[in-house]
DNA sequence: AACAAATGGTTGACGGGTCAATTAAATTGG
DNA sequence: CCAATTTAATTGACCCGTCAACCATTTGTT
């Protein structure tokens, strides 16, 4: 009655391993990092938003915000600029530059992804989003 | 023929989320990180080992073993010497200290994964095995 | 009106990873 | 045998994420 404890142990190495080598990868491939392209897809889709509700939506650190939308803003990409109705919040939105961009890094997002999926048929898809969700849930309730 | 694109797109955001999500948490429940656990384990298992065949079976940059090594020393878990006969290498075991506290480490991460793993049958397990370890064998053609 | 609390953002320090440059030791080859 | 190359380890600089402390502004209470 045992016996799963090294297939428990290989999808745990498993998803480790595949963190460290999808980032990089992707980052080389489509020239940008995950989590900035995500920052730029968010902003393209809403035209303008506060700092916070981007930092809800992508479920990242405030401080990471800040950084990377200082950067984003000194290589052009972006826009910031205090709600005149309450100066605590910074609105942000894409350059028209910015909004240039996003579309090849998106190009490059979908092939880097279609590679990473070669051999995937319908069903292994859904069959691997729903234990990746299931795991997902699993890891909220810790 | 397409539609295809959502579920390709909700995977790569699963991968990453859970990556977000897995080391923390396990950090939080096992009181030690994901990858110095993993060298503890690699050093219960061996005896004593060079920094560089530990690295190569850890799969990490150098840089970041020097590190985690002078950490653990200094913490009491580990001990490092020169090799005689090779004056470049380092060679490192585990401390008593450290050889007792690998236990239960290694206790907390079987009880996280098990959690992690909640729901899932042994099909899942050995369905899910498979779909990760295709995902990695494309990443490393890229 | 004034003071207290909550909110949005920034900064500094830290852990963890990378790469590039450096150092010391060993190996190789003319 | 000595010079050139390779190898193991270290260090510094950087990216990316966290948390904790802080500041400015707004909101709520009395």
């Amino acid at each position: 009655m045992t016996g799963h404890q090294p297939d428990e142990e290989r999808i745990f190495e498993l998803l480790q391993a595949l963190n460290k080598g999808i980032s990089p990868k992707f980052e080389r491939c489509a020239g940008i990092s995950p989590t900035r392209l995500r920052l730029l897809h968010e902003l393209f889709q809403v035209e303008e938003i506060s700092q916070i509700a981007l930092q809800k939506e992508i479920d990242i650190d405030a401080a990471a915000i800040t950084r990377h939308l200082k950067g984003l803003e000194e290589s052009g990409m972006v826009n910031r600029r205090n709600n005149p109705v309450d100066n605590r919040v910074t609105l942000v939105s894409l350059t028209q530059q910015g909004r240039d961009k996003v579309h090849s890094y998106k190009e490059e997002k979908k092939r880097f992804i279609s590679s990473l999926l070669t051999g995937f048929d319908e069903q292994d898809r859904k069959s691997l989003v729903d234990k990746l969700a299931r795991l997902q849930h699993n890891i909220n309730l810790l």
